[in-house]
DNA sequence: GGCATGGTTCGATAATAGTTGAACTATCGG
DNA sequence: CCGATAGTTCAACTATTATCGAACCATGCC
């Protein structure tokens, strides 16, 4: 199996406070994230709601998000799942993920993507 | 009273959870509101444990959570008394402090200021 | 008033992060 | 194998942040 296309992930181990909180410091990536918390995603159905963003910015978030261990991105065929990594981060940062999400996103002026 | 030195603060109920996880994301931030946890200190205290850092940038960093809402910086006397607004946060971010704090800083290769 | 002290604000520069089109990689269906 | 589809990576550009010296502002003390 050549090229696996498989990315790099942090290991629950080693995941850093600080870049948790700064990838979930955007809003369009919160906003993601929270729709995340309901279930896996194709990158495809990772775009915001209403408008459209380019695939290239999309995947740069995307990478954020799986740099900072947010989310895990496998491929499955010819697209990729997105997934929160929920017991990961409760496991790391017990209460942290349940308290972002809590907060019923009343913000957010930029929402999504 | 001319000049009463007081700075802006956002109100309780007007916090920004994205603005929050912002401030909280630079690790020498979040080492000094580890430090606020267990109370007060004036500016001059906020410095990092060990080195020092140039008084404008350290200015710099409490305007950033004071405008997060994550501190409040109240003048007293001749000196500033900088404080955790737990409450507020709490209060809007159920949990959120409490899981942020929680972790026992066993990373941050910067930490402090 | 004059001056030291404690901090903020300003302005400039350096460093990071976001946005995006184009090129590239992999997979699946003829 | 060819083309379409799904996404990532690259490179260039813009925008936001960080850093820090210098100027500035208030307070307290003499």
């Amino acid at each position: 199996m050549p090229g696996a296309r498989d990315l790099p992930h942090p290991d629950a181990a080693s995941l850093v406070l600080t870049d948790v909180l700064f990838a979930l410091s955007d809003p369009s990536r919160l906003a993601l994230v929270r729709r995340l918390a309901q279930g896996p995603l194709e990158v495809a159905a990772c775009q915001p709601t209403g408008g459209e963003v380019p695939k290239s910015t999309l995947s740069h978030h995307l990478k954020t998000l799986r740099e900072a261990g947010v989310v895990r991105n496998v491929p499955e065929g010819r697209q990729r799942y997105v997934s929160l990594r929920r017991e990961d981060l409760d496991d790391r940062f017990p209460g942290l993920l349940d308290a972002v999400l809590g907060t019923t996103a009343e913000e957010d002026p930029g929402g999504s993507v």
